[in-house]
DNA sequence: CTTTGTGAACTTCTTCACAGCT
DNA sequence: AGCTGTGAAGAAGTTCACAAAG
C-alpha cells in the first residue's frame, strides 16, 4: 500500500489531459502549454501544472509540454499501458449498452466474463461473452484473471453480490447501482450513480444556481 | 434557517440521506441517528449533521433524526417534490439504456423526447418517445417544457450539440460523453464520465492504493 | 443518559506569484 | 521574450469537542 501526496481530484483530472492530449496529437500538435491544456478542459494553468508537477518535470520551459511523451506518461500513470480484464455483474439494460461500449475496448478494459442470476440467461451468451452464474465468480475471476468488476444489478441485490465480490481476487468495483458501498482493505469501490447524478442538477436548477456556484 | 453557502459536496451526500431515509421508512423506522446514517454511508456522523444542518434543524436532541419528515424535507430541498421533463440526445446503447432505466421515472424524472441526428431514426419512436431532429431541439424544448438534456452522442458530436442546446431553453446537461462541457450563466453542467471513472479505478489498482476514502 | 447543532481546529485543495530555465 | 515548477497564501471542506436540549 501506498501513501498519497497528491490531491485525490488530481486523478480524475489526470484522465482528462490525457483524452485531450490524444486529440492534440491526432491534430498533429508537438507541444501544448500548461494554459491550453487549462483552456480546454475549464481549468486553471495553475491546477494543470500542479497536477502533473506531482508525478514528474514533463514540461520544457518555454516550450510547453510534449504532446505524445506526456501522453505516453499519463497512460503509464494511469495503469492504461496494459490490458485490464473486467466481468460485468447484472445484465440488464444498462450492463448491455456497457459491454457494447466501445470506449472501453479501447483503453484496453476488456469484458471477459458476465455473470447474472437469472437461470434464463445463464449458460447463453451476450456479444461473445459466456454468461455465468454470480456464484460461480470467485473461481472464475481467479480462472480468467479478472480484476475489475463493473456492477449493474438491481440495488437490492447490490450488498449481497458485494459480499460474493469481496470473496474473489477482484480488486477494484465501479459500481453502478445506488446502494453506496464502500472500499475495504483489499476493493477499492467507485460509485458513479446516475439518478444521483441527475438529483443533485435538480437541486441546482430548482435554485437557479448555475455555473458552478 | 435557509444558509446560502455550504460546501458542494454536501450536495451529493443529500442524495445518499434521502435514499438511505427511503429505504429506513420502508423498514418502518421513525427516528435515525446522525451516527447510523453516518455508517450506512460511510461518511462520519458529524459530516452528516453538518450536512443537515445547513439546510435547517432537522434532529430532535437526544432523539435523532424523524426519518419520514427529514426524507420528505430532502426531497423538496433537493427540488424532487416535481416532476422534471427530459429529453435525451443521442439515441446509442447508453441511451436507450437510460431510458429505460426504471430509476428515473421513480424519482419523477421523465423523458417526454429523443433526438438524433440519424434520418433513419428520426420520425420513428423508441419505448413510446418520438425521436426528432436535432435541429429541432431548441423549438420543441420550448413547447415541451424540457428542462434537463441528458446527453449521449458519440464524442466528436458532443460540442457541436452543446451549442444547440445553449440555444434553447434548457437549463441543465447531464453530460455523458468524454468531451468536458463546462457551464455557462445560463446552463448547468454535470459531466459523468464513465471510462474515466474506469480509468481512474486502475490508477488506483495499479499502484495498490486502496480503501477509496 | 442520548443526541443534535455548531464554533474552532484542522486537513485538504486551489490559486497566486515569482524564481529560474530555454 | 515564453513557460514551467513550486513555496506560500488563501479557500474549501471535514472533524473535533462540547454546550444545550430532550
Amino acid at each position: 500500500m501506498q501513501r498519497i501526496s497528491f490531491p485525490l481530484p488530481t486523478v480524475e483530472r489526470l484522465t482528462y489531459y490525457l483524452r485531450t492530449l490524444e486529440a492534440l496529437l491526432l491534430a498533429g500538435r508537438e507541444n501544448v502549454s500548461s494554459e491550453e491544456l487549462a483552456r480546454l478542459n475549464g481549468l486553471t494553468a495553475a491546477q494543470v501544472r500542479k497536477d502533473l508537477a506531482y508525478f514528474g518535470s514533463f514540461g520544457q520551459k518555454g516550450k510547453g509540454y510534449p504532446v505524445s511523451v506526456l501522453a505516453e506518461n499519463l497512460k503509464e500513470l494511469l495503469g492504461l499501458s496494459r490490458e485490464w480484464f473486467l466481468c460485468l455483474v447484472g445484465l440488464g439494460n444498462l450492463g448491455r449498452a456497457l459491454v457494447r461500449f466501445k470506449g472501453f475496448a479501447e483503453r484496453g478494459l476488456r469484458f471477459v466474463a458476465i455473470f447474472d442470476k437469472d437461470p434464463k440467461k445463464i449458460g447463453t451468451e451476450f456479444y461473445g461473452i459466456n454468461i455465468l452464474d454470480i456464484a460461480d465468480l470467485p473461481e472464475i475471476a481467479q480462472k480468467q484473471k479478472i480484476e475489475i468488476a463493473v456492477l449493474t444489478v438491481p440495488e437490492s441485490e447490490a450488498k449481497s453480490v458485494y459480499e460474493v465480490i469481496k470473496c474473489s481476487v477482484i480488486k477494484g468495483v465501479l459500481n453502478f447501482t445506488t446502494a453506496s458501498l464502500t472500499s475495504t482493505e483489499k476493493i477499492f469501490v467507485k460509485n458513479v450513480s446516475i439518478v444521483q447524478e441527475l438529483e443533485s442538477l435538480t437541486f441546482y436548477l430548482s435554485r437557479n444556481i448555475v455555473g458552478g456556484r
